[in-house]
DNA sequence: CGCGGGTTTGAGAGTGTTCAATCTGTGTGG
DNA sequence: CCACACAGATTGAACACTCTCAAACCCGCG
């Protein structure tokens, strides 16, 4: 089912900066259809030469790339609200794949209209840019992560920043839980670390303390202790743009 | 000395892709200095709130972030053309920082007229936010790195890298070599590695007849298995913007 | 009840790290 | 011209972290 750009209630929450009735009413025309998938779709594939621009509207994802023998690498994770496809629409054929972690459903846009964007609503385009040089800083971090930390500091770095992202959105519940829909395969992935000694790692955090996981959500019970161990330290960012 | 957009010799690089002359004369107005500075600058510290954008005219420079503990990590090599800082103008402060490696000369724009940029001129806010994209598709690809292949591996799919970019900017000599200013703390840092484990990786594939060094130059012997060792295969790029 | 995806555990083999020294080339001052 | 300082490159050895292989285990579902 179609939802409307003018009744939206994503960009309402507090995360996002408003927009004007001018900047909607151009989105609500660019939006070419509502797409709802289950979880496991691959949304873009790499080398994809056609692919849309989307707007994560509810769920997770992430964007990968794989070598030729296999190996996979999670870039980084997706929630509501974040800009997926730029570097695809920019290039010739997407560098990386996109896949849903969740049900999810996703806001498109056509490829060919960027260039309208660009062209007819400049604040727009700003904030297409916005969000992708925040996307940046967030592959960034990981890569400090997976360059800097061991097995212990990447996944406390990883909660850390899930759990920082999800407070933005208003999805934490009163207990300091988030919805935790990766698994351990998606976290090694991530993290550049095999299988089996992510799970040794996450259990040794568990039996620390520091965070537990029942039914598809995690808890974190010693974000003071993670942010040491981590060094990682971030303060609430301001409100972002949405497209 | 002053370098005026009008007479620029970077942008007319086979590299690059052709301005009109309108835009060339928003940029000429938009350049603020052309700045000469030696290696080990911090043209960017982590954390600035007023950095300004840039484009690199000539020389060698990186991006990277430090932890509290000091360790750092090189986020990507940048070559004359890339352009600087656009995360520093759209967020509140630098995330990261940028230091040259060599000899190295800046076009200056001041961050307060990005948006005036956006506003007048869609094709160049269009060609910066290519950039932009580029650059993350940069990160990317040194994440994949990092967090996918070994040792030996990495400093493969690193020197090719470098060999490629400067392959566009026609900085490739007769005998197949490229300057190489890094030194191995450099690469070190770039690729998660230490020091030690970096300059012994390095020996191996020099014996191995991989490539070779010489005073700053890197001199490519043996592309083939290099890009069969780090499975990196990248065909030449199209022309690409230049701010 | 059996299957499959995801999680957990143990053990041995490596890859990569740390510590500590040595070596090399270059530049500086006497 | 030599002594010395210094940064970067190199080497060896012991140790630690992470990987691979292999096997169980758990749980929801057909």
């Amino acid at each position: 089912m179609r939802v409307r750009c003018f009744e939206c209630p994503l960009r309402r929450r507090r995360a996002f900066k408003p927009k004007t009735e001018t900047e909607v009413g151009f989105l609500d025309a660019l939006k070419r259809d509502h797409l709802s998938v289950p979880p496991g779709t691959e949304l873009i594939q790499q080398g994809q030469e056609d692919a849309d621009l989307y707007t994560l509207f509810s769920g997770w994802a992430f964007r990968f790339k794989t070598l030729p023998d296999g190996r996979r690498q999670i870039l980084h994770f997706l929630l509501p609200g974040d800009f997926i496809g730029l570097q695809g629409a920019m290039f010739d054929a997407s560098l990386h794949g996109v896949e849903t972690l969740t049900d999810a459903e996703f806001c498109v846009f056509p490829r060919r209209r960027v260039w309208s964007l660009f062209e007819q609503v400049p604040q727009l385009a700003f904030e297409v840019s916005w969000l992708g040089a925040h996307e940046e800083s967030m592959v960034d971090e990981n890569l400090v992560s997976v360059g800097l930390r061991n097995a212990g500091e990447r996944v406390a770095a990883l909660i850390l920043m899930l759990h920082r992202r999800c407070r933005t959105l208003d999805l934490v519940a009163p207990d300091n839980s988030i919805p935790f829909p990766l698994n351990q395969g998606h976290i090694a992935d991530a993290l550049g670390l095999s299988l089996v000694h992510t799970n040794k790692t996450i259990a040794r955090l568990r039996r620390l303390g520091l965070f537990a996981q029942s039914n598809g959500r995690l808890t974190l019970l010693n974000p003071k202790v993670m942010e040491r161990l981590a060094q990682y330290y971030e303060d609430e960012p301001a409100p972002r743009p949405i497209i």
